[in-house]
DNA sequence: GCCAACGTTGGC
DNA sequence: GCCAACGTTGGC
């Protein structure tokens, strides 16, 4: 299994918002860049996510989990476009935000940080781990 | 609201 | 194929 993060503006589409879906989940669509629909290329059914709020929260906020491989995004005819569906798995006691991922140098290497303007990234194991035990919630 | 980072577009 | 112009994202 591996670990990613997906970020969404919670104006937009908040974790509230997937949890209220529940077990059918949701599309991951939207996403308008190359990079970012390479990585949910890469996405297998029970692959973890970390839901990342951007703009006002900027915090790590749940754990969604692979439901559907990358398949057409519905929101465009063009064929370039692909996502994957998620549902939401459990919320973070605490959020995680972005200062305290900053100040934890075992994270300094996370896209995250490196690349803010990626949208769906690679996570490592460990960085999966250290944000889970700052969260309050098992990996 | 501003700005840095960075991706995309289009002229040459 | 290069590069300037422009648009978007996201942190501050």
């Amino acid at each position: 299994m591996r670990y990613w993060l997906m970020k969404s503006e919670p104006d937009v589409f908040s974790w509230d918002n997937l949890v209220a879906k529940g077990d059918a989940g949701e599309e991951w669509d939207g996403v308008r860049n190359y990079q970012a629909r390479n990585f949910m290329r890469e996405m297998q059914l029970g692959d973890r996510a970390f839901f990342y709020h951007s703009q006002s929260d900027k915090a790590v906020v749940g754990i969604c989990e692979v439901i559907a491989e990358a398949h057409p995004d519905s929101t465009t005819d063009d064929p370039r476009w692909e996502c994957v569906d998620v549902k939401a798995l459990r919320p973070f006691a605490t959020p995680v935000t972005l200062a305290m991922v900053k100040e934890e140098p075992q994270l300094a290497e996370m896209a995250l940080l490196r690349q803010s303007r990626l949208s769906v990234q690679p996570v490592s194991e460990e960085e999966w781990r250290v944000i889970c035990a700052m969260g309050g919630v098992d990996p």
